[in-house]
DNA sequence: CTTGACCTTGCCATGATGGCAACCCCATCT
DNA sequence: AGATGGGGTTGCCATCATGGCAAGGTCAAG
């Protein structure tokens, strides 16, 4: 194997190093999300500490809910200086907005089961208001 | 064709009364989450109202959020005269409870995005909080 | 030099849905 | 009777982000 300095990581390294799955780190760079990664002549991928800060931020924004599309504008508006904060700004508004959508679609959700689950007794008897609920009209408004 | 009373509808009919997409009922009917359909001598499938009050309960437990898997148990214990409501209340609660942390967290990824576009100025500078908090330490607590 | 851990690629699967294609059937209009 | 259009049938592919498995190559340590 090509010598490699302690800052040269394999992709299981860069996986525990950004929280990204091996699988994962393949898949970005297959769609084309992230630049290929530099190979070894053994063709193994290796990763520099940029490459590896490059992958946490792809997981930062995972964990915060943004689809890959959206990854890939974040990414390149962080790798430009000339960006306008405001381009920025509309992606984590717009993104907050479909947060906002989807809690309040599980919120009616939850608020509809709760409501026929608290008149059901939950003992041994078929008798059921929530499938009663959901069969019937009663049950979404 | 066979002759078909008022009561009999075709897939299309049964999707307009029912709200679920044609395509959506093959696939229920292939997964078995639904009984085959009846058929005309042209293998045309067919509809009764039972068949059509059952894809009506499937649309009602989608809309509330149960899986597949889920509203297949659903289905059965809403057919099953001796259930007892307890395994209803049982299946209910469960999801009322995956439903709370899904929304927990994606309420917590709408705070982290707010907190941070509260900061950023959002104009055409590239100095931008938002990018800077996905980047570093300080996004995800 | 063997062994075990890790890398490579590629394919399949998920869950619920939509789209397209090719073909068949029925009803209605000319 | 024949054409036309709308709707039925199947089957395959795509989504989105992820995991799993398999077959084969490579590296480091014993």
């Amino acid at each position: 194997m090509a010598i490699r300095s302690a800052e040269i990581l394999t992709i299981g390294e860069a996986s525990a190093a950004s929280g990204v799955s091996a699988k994962m780190i393949r898949y970005y760079e297959s769609i084309g999300l992230v630049r290929p990664a530099t190979r070894t002549e053994s063709n193994y991928r290796t990763y520099d500490g940029k490459a590896v800060e490059t992958l946490r931020f792809v997981a930062r924004a995972r964990h915060l809910g943004f689809s890959m599309m959206e990854i890939g504008r974040l990414l390149a508006l962080w790798q430009d200086r000339a960006r306008a904060s405001a381009d920025v700004k509309a992606l984590a508004v717009k993104h907050i907005d479909e947060l906002e959508q989807r809690i309040a679609a599980m919120t009616a959700m939850k608020a509809t089961l709760e409501h026929l689950a608290l008149r059901c007794h939950g003992d041994d008897r078929p008798d059921c208001p929530i499938i009663e609920g959901i069969a019937g009209e009663e049950c979404c408004h």
